[in-house]
RNA sequence: GCGAAAGUGGCGGAAUUGGCAAACGCGCUGGACUUAGGAUCCAGUGAGGUUAAACUCUUAGGGGUUCGAGUCCCCUCUUUCGCACCA
């Protein structure tokens, strides 16, 4: 017989909706605690990742309700982007119609798991009422300096017909649809992250995040010191500024390279259009697949531009290359060259002739130009380079970068390779940018009056070669807010990460129509207390958001620095040890399993398989056990109901009790304390559910139950009492029905956490082991309190004990209190 | 190449501060029961060894520190992830 799983499932989501307590109140006495989960694009199906990734969330959500925080967890939906367009494209339909019917979809999936999400909260990106709200935070970016429009080469889906951002960018391919990448010269709209770089480096006011994410950003923003230096170009006023982090090789420049990209180098090229050779190679390299010419295995390329500069510090004539390997848009844009002492110079030099420079001997002094393979890229001493030889090269960097900047040369700076956000996309299915274009006026904003502007609903979705929104022309065609001339609207919408870099924000106060949210319940309840998505987020989500928040705090709308204080980056849930996906037809529908073993055995499994932050291993048998389980819980329970309710009556009566219930009460205690460590302290929750299938284990042990004596019965009753409260986390409705079969009336998010005495957690006798050097030559049952030497005694009395010394000295013997008697013994 | 994390039975995984390796679950073996079930209950289950013990080996491999190492240190290998001409 199994347990009605089906029918207390929902008959709990009804009770739980009806009295709606996870809806979070606007303010509370109690403490608050946020807890968001991964922002879900709604694609109408729940797949077992969402299954997974939720299941944590609500088990953090119950377990601090138990704790009796007044606690918020939303949900909402990322609907904005390609995915939605291209399902309406499929379907036949419009992204506005397949968005809300996938959505009423998904929620009731939600509900159908138990999930305790306050729906009174819910916002989705694609809804005027919310990307309003978008453009007005893009607005207050513009006024703020945030916002500007540059023409510049652009990472190009032609899939998707759109560009990408920097971190959008997988291996020359799109995230998306993982097309290849081509580079497209756009006008577009970027948002300034690199103002906070700096800051954005700082997890100092994180609560809890992997160390892996952190580095992960570290990296990408990439931040390196070092100096800028200015050359000049010959006989010219006009500065070369180039960015090192190595001034100590300075003396050692013998050429400068450029990329075709460089102002310079256009200029030059605009002033020579005969110069057949140099336009070819700038033309071709240009429009070189960036992956490919990014690679450091790319063949270094280079035409030497026929100029000069001189390096300031020795005045040095060097020649001007330009070059396939030097980026534009990282440092300055230009490289002094040093063979002798960096690879792709020494590289370059090599290939076309170009003189070197030994400046920096090792310290056998056993370098040599001629004899050099590669280039001597560590510290050493300085030589070839003026006042400065002899020096030690690391120390003599800040003495050489200050003497350039007496002179006026240059100074002490550092770079990032963090680029500024691009969040131009030419789709349809996205948050407009509130801008309209003058002939008169030039770039204006749309007044907030005017806002939201919304998206025309009359397109004909489907592949475009351009972007639909400048086919109506209705909406595209409007008067300057300024000076009522004709103008246009701009086209371009927004990168769906701008939705979701303040989502979180607009929960605690989602049905605001004159702000985004008002700040006092924004500062109530932000930062998210505990956020729990994937790692694919890592620098893409979790960093725009990053930047966003800071913005808004620097607004005032916020008071803290991070939006996230704890992070957890939830495993995959595997089968056959790779990613589910449909194309290697290993997916698992979590509503099948609903409808055979229930959401509470799902839910179970999910939790029970592996700790929270690693991948989950699909197992149908291992569904199986968590099913048994829960069933093995409900005989238990439903079969002693009404002993189990006499024993919770009983107070606490003084009576011997057997050396078996004493064990009992020991394992209860013990079991209780180690789920509080694993549910409260560490987040592992695998072994949580473990320890109450210990406990389950103890109480069936005990075989007649109505034999007990009342304290005896008491205890017993104590155990079976304190599994519904550990389950309820993971397994809520079976939790919830057992909780009031035992006679309980208020549910249990309201019933705290199941309490452990200290007093009971250690047994009145324990079991000593006894080492001989390191080996298990004997076990000791003796009482807790007994004395140390005692003990030793003891030990040394054991026969195996005694056999194994035979022929060895004792050295020495170590008492583990509670553990162990080690003795160390020689020949 | 650089950086990070990891490597434990047939499988998923436990092991708090260096203190009985393999908890818990799956699977498997044997048995009981019969309402024949995706049931339940009992016993067993790292490898070798033994009637049973004793004993030996075992946390990727090798070395080290220690009375004692999955855990700390050094070297090597493997896997996964991130970055990758960043001057």
């Amino acid at each position: 017989m199994e347990y009605p799983f089906g029918s207390i499932e929902r008959k709990w989501q009804q009770v739980w909706r009806e009295k709606r307590i996870f809806n979070a109140p606007q303010q509370s006495d109690k403490p608050k605690y946020y807890v968001l989960s991964m922002f879900p694009y709604p694609s109408g199906v729940l797949h077992i990742g969402h299954a997974s990734n939720y299941s944590i969330g609500d088990a953090v959500t119950r377990l601090k309700l138990m704790e009796g925080r007044s606690v918020m967890q939303p949900m909402g939906y990322d609907s904005f982007g390609m995915p939605a367009e291209n399902y309406a494209i499929l379907h036949n339909s419009h992204p506005r119609l397949t968005t809300e019917e996938n959505i009423a979809a998904m929620r009731k999936q939600f509900d159908g798991m138990g999930f305790g999400l306050d729906w009174d909260r819910e916002v989705s990106t694609c809804r005027p009422d919310y990307y309003r709200w978008g453009q007005y935070l893009f607005k207050k970016l513009y006024e703020k300096g945030l916002v500007y429009r540059k023409k510049s080469f652009q990472n190009w889906c032609e899939e998707c017909q759109t560009v990408l951002a920097n971190e959008q960018v997988e291996e020359g391919t799109c995230w998306r649809c993982h097309s290849a990448v081509e580079q497209k010269d756009l006008e577009q709209w970027y948002f300034k992250i690199t103002d906070y770089a700096e800051e954005l480096l700082d997890f100092s006011k994180v609560i809890d995040w992997p160390e892996r994410v952190m580095t992960m950003q570290k990296n990408w923003i990439g931040k390196s010191a070092g100096a800028k230096i200015d050359f000049t170009l010959q006989d010219s006023e006009t500065k070369i500024p180039i960015f090192t982090t190595r001034p100590d090789t300075i003396y050692g420049v013998t050429f400068m390279a450029l990329p075709p990209e460089h102002p310079l180098v256009q200029g030059w090229l605009a002033n020579d259009p005969d110069n057949a050779a140099m336009h070819d190679f700038c033309h071709k390299v240009i429009n070189a697949d960036k992956m490919l010419r990014s690679s450091a295995d790319t063949i270094k390329e280079g035409i030497f531009s026929g100029r000069y500069c001189i390096n300031p510090l020795n005045g040095a004539k060097v020649q001007i290359w330009i070059t396939n390997y030097v980026l534009m848009d990282y440092g300055t844009g230009a490289v002094m060259a040093v063979p002798a002492h960096d690879q792709r110079d020494f590289d370059f030099a090599k290939k076309y002739n170009i003189p070197m420079k030994l400046v920096i001997q090792n310290l056998d002094t056993s370098l040599n130009l001629n004899t050099m393979s590669e280039a001597y890229t560590e510290a050493g001493i300085m030589a070839n380079s003026a006042q400065f030889d002899g020096r030690d090269s690391e120390t003599a960097k800040a003495d050489i970068t200050a003497w350039a900047a007496e002179n006026g040369w240059g100074e002490q700076t550092h770079t990032y390779r963090l680029r500024d956000w691009g969040i131009s996309r030419q789709r349809y299915w996205g948050n407009p940018i509130p801008v309209i274009h003058c002939p008169k006026c030039g770039v204006v904003l749309v007044p907030d009056a005017d806002l939201p502007v919304q998206l025309p609903d009359n397109v004909q979705v489907g592949r475009t070669t351009s972007n639909p929104l400048l086919s109506v022309p209705e909406w595209l065609n409007v008067s300057c807010p300024k000076c009522g001339t004709a103008a246009r609207r701009e086209t371009d919408t927004m990168d769906t990460f701008v939705d979701s870099s303040w989502y979180y924000a607009r929960y605690a106060d989602p049905k605001n129509t004159d702000q985004p949210f008002a700040p006092e319940l924004a500062k109530h309840w932000l930062p998210v207390d505990q956020y729990i998505g994937g790692i694919e987020h890592a620098v893409m989500h979790l960093m725009y958001a990053r930047f966003i928040y800071k913005f808004m705090r620097d607004l005032g709308w916020v008071d803290s620095d991070e939006p996230f204080a704890r992070l957890l980056t939830q495993g995959m849930v595997t089968k056959d040890g790779a990613k589910m996906s449909k194309s290697k037809g290993n997916t698992v529908d979590p509503q099948y399993i609903i409808d055979r073993f229930g959401a509470d055995t799902l839910r179970v499994f999910l939790m029970f398989a592996s700790p929270p932050e690693k991948d989950v291993e699909w197992s149908d048998d291992g569904v199986m056990g968590s099913f048994r389980f829960l069933n093995r819980v409900w005989r238990l329970i439903d079969s002693h109901k009404d002993i189990i309710r006499k024993g919770l009556a009983t107070g606490n009566p003084q009576k011997e009790i057997s050396a078996e219930i004493a064990e009992l009460r020991y394992e209860a205690h013990h079991a209780i304390f180690r789920w509080h460590e694993d549910c409260l302290s560490r987040m592992q929750y695998n072994t949580a559910i473990a320890s109450t299938m210990e406990l389950l284990n103890a109480i069936i042990r005990i075989k007649m139950p109505q034999t007990l004596n009342a304290a005896e019965l008491a205890i017993y009753a104590f155990a079976c009492a304190a599994l519904p409260k550990m389950l309820y986390p993971f397994a809520p409705h079976i939790a919830e029905e057992l909780w009031q079969d035992l006679g309980n009336t208020i549910l249990l998010h309201d019933s705290g956490l199941p309490e452990y005495n200290k007093q009971y957690l250690c047994r009145d006798s324990i079991t000593y082991v006894v080492q001989i050097n390191g080996k298990i030559r004997g076990k000791l049952e003796v009482s807790a309190d007994i004395d140390p030497e005692a003990l030793k005694a003891q030990a040394l009395e054991l026969e195996n004990v005694q056999r194994s010394l035979d022929g060895f000295s004792i050295k020495k013997i170590i008492v583990v209190a509670g553990k162990m008697v080690s003795i160390a013994a020689g020949k």
